[in-house]
RNA sequence: GCUCUCAUCGUCUAGUGGCCUAGGACACCAGCCUCUCACGUUGGCAACACGGGUUCAAAUCCCGUUGGGAGUACCA
């Protein structure tokens, strides 16, 4: 990245308190960190709450939780003050200082009062064709006209005023877009309410906190030549355009928050790692040089160019993701996967071994939603029929199964240390006594154990799961309905 | 409709005129490992949307077509 940005580049995280945060939303601020921390800069967050009707409780919390847990930390934001905060909008609306640069537009000629009420403007757009874009008189009132207005009490709206010509600016992922002004509609700065739209606290706010890269969705791109009207108008230098494609669900729509993995929270509840959801949205319209998918947030920082952001948006893959995700759980320490499952395994027996279950779980899910069907031989044994003692391949028959059950029951039942190694060795004596092969012996136990064709574990791993009661008592009840069939 | 924009395996991507009979990853299939499953490992399937140019040479540059996405709010 540019080596001469080091130290001055700020960026900033803009997100409106909706109540929960998109995956898209995350991706953003993700690059907006990444940015500044590659290039020692600052990065700032800023709510954009200026929409009253839309208020939600607790719905910053859900931001900053979001941030804390992924580990996006800021430096400059709400509860934590920078030189030019404060940095809520709602807050900076009360200082006056939207409307202060409204009225400036206002003064130069470059903004107008409109007293167009919301209901003639839509009544005028809809017996014309819906896409036209509405006309009034509006900007050419006279001073007397609008004073009269503002006297009778009229409420009104700031609207910028667009010059004939075209506007040109430059994005750094997709170069330089220039339009007809003619396409350019003369939108709202200050709304009826006194509150600025997002349009304007926007770009007022990014001059003020010193904004040098604004990263924001690809959606923005079509009005960006509204704020560069707006930025020659107040003589103020643009920052460093980055605009993001769209991550989209498998229909190439943009993602739902009707689909679960559209939400961060969600995903977190699923049982998605944060770091992994972190990786996985970086690579989602950017890669690192060498191709390396499973980076940390460091090597992230160390790899991350922005000018290296696709185009093209792409599609959030919920196998790769689960994929990602169980490479992570697998890369956890068996101590640090059994505290993080743990919560999850309630459901089952608590005389059983929680930690040999964790044990088969870190190979074998990816998230949460995986567990039941792993665990499946837990509670119940579904398929619990006798055919599933046969194994041609191993040459194990119901009879050598009837066998081999009944010859090691008793020694198991003076067993009582069953801990993995010496399970294992008490079976292993037993094989080596019978002089038999080693499936002989594990294929039938496993079966007894599980119930199952197949299971998570084999037969050693069982015994540590059931441990000796829930052992012999399912070793008892093959044997049972083995000699029951070949009486 | 209009404006902007995008286009490599099903998906994420490498690729910036010759190194491409297009590489990697997920998914899928097969082999190996093995007491089953999983893990691991080896291999396989599979793409430059289409049509014109430019050039000795094009996935790469230009034009068009088709298809996709976004915007067109007193929402952000």
């Amino acid at each position: 990245m540019d080596k001469k940005d080091e130290g001055i580049v700020r960026t900033r995280f803009a997100p409106s308190p909706t109540g929960y945060m998109h995956v898209g939303n995350l991706r953003t601020a993700l690059y907006c960190y990444l940015i500044a921390r590659k290039l020692k800069g600052t990065f700032v967050v800023r709510i954009e709450d200026t929409d009253r009707n839309r208020f939600i409780e607790d719905a910053e919390k859900v931001i900053f939780d979001t941030l804390k847990v992924c580990n996006l930390d800021y430096d400059e934001g709400p509860n934590k003050e920078g030189k030019v905060g404060p940095y809520k909008q709602s807050e900076r609306v009360k200082q006056g200082i939207y409307l202060k640069y409204a009225k400036q537009l206002v003064e130069q000629g470059d903004a107008y009062y409109c007293f167009c009420g919301k209901e003639e403007i839509e009544e005028e757009t809809c017996e014309n064709n819906a896409f036209e874009k509405f006309k009034c008189n509006c900007p050419n009132l006279t001073k007397e006209e609008i004073e009269n207005n503002i006297k009778q009490g009229k409420p009104y709206v700031i609207r910028q005023r667009i010059p004939e010509g075209k506007t040109s600016f430059v994005d750094a992922i997709y170069g330089t877009i220039e339009v007809d002004n003619s396409e350019l509609e003369d939108m709202i700065l200050i709304k009826s309410d006194g509150y600025p739209t997002y349009n304007f606290a926007n770009i007022i706010d990014d001059h003020l906190m010193n904004i040098t890269h604004v990263v924001r969705g690809c959606e923005y791109l079509s009005s960006t030549p509204k704020y560069t009207l707006l930025y020659k108008a107040l003589g103020w230098n643009e920052p460093i355009y980055i605009h993001c494609p769209h991550i989209t669900d498998e229909e190439h729509k943009k993602l739902s928050k009707r689909l679960g993995h559209a939400s961060v929270n969600n995903l977190l509840k699923e049982g998605f790692l944060p770091q992994a959801i972190v990786n996985y949205i970086a690579l989602l319209g950017w890669s690192p040089e060498d191709g390396q998918e499973i980076l940390s947030l460091s090597q992230l920082i160390e790899e991350f160019d922005y000018h290296k952001i696709h185009k093209s948006s792409s599609v959030f893959d919920l196998k790769k993701f689960k994929w990602m995700n169980g490479e992570y759980y697998k890369a956890m320490s068996s101590e640090e996967f059994f505290e993080f499952i743990k919560p999850q395994l309630n459901r089952f027996p608590t005389e059983y071994s929680y930690e040999e279950l964790a044990d088969l779980l870190q190979e074998r899910i990816e998230c949460y939603s995986d567990i039941d069907n792993v665990l499946d031989f837990i509670n119940e044994l579904p398929d619990y029929t006798n055919e599933i003692f046969e194994n041609q391949k191993l040459k194990v028959t119901k009879d050598i199964a009837l066998e081999m059950l009944t010859k090691i029951l008793p020694i198991l039942e003076k067993t009582n240390d069953y801990s993995k190694d010496n399970i294992t060795n008490v079976v292993k004596e037993f094989i080596t006594e019978q002089n038999v092969k080693n499936g002989q012996v594990l294929w039938p136990l496993r079966a007894a154990l599980s119930g199952k064709m197949s299971s998570a574990g084999g037969a050693y791993e069982l015994f540590v799961v059931f441990k000796k009661d829930e052992s012999i008592r399912r070793i008892k009840t093959a044997i049972q309905k083995l000699s029951e069939e070949l009486k």
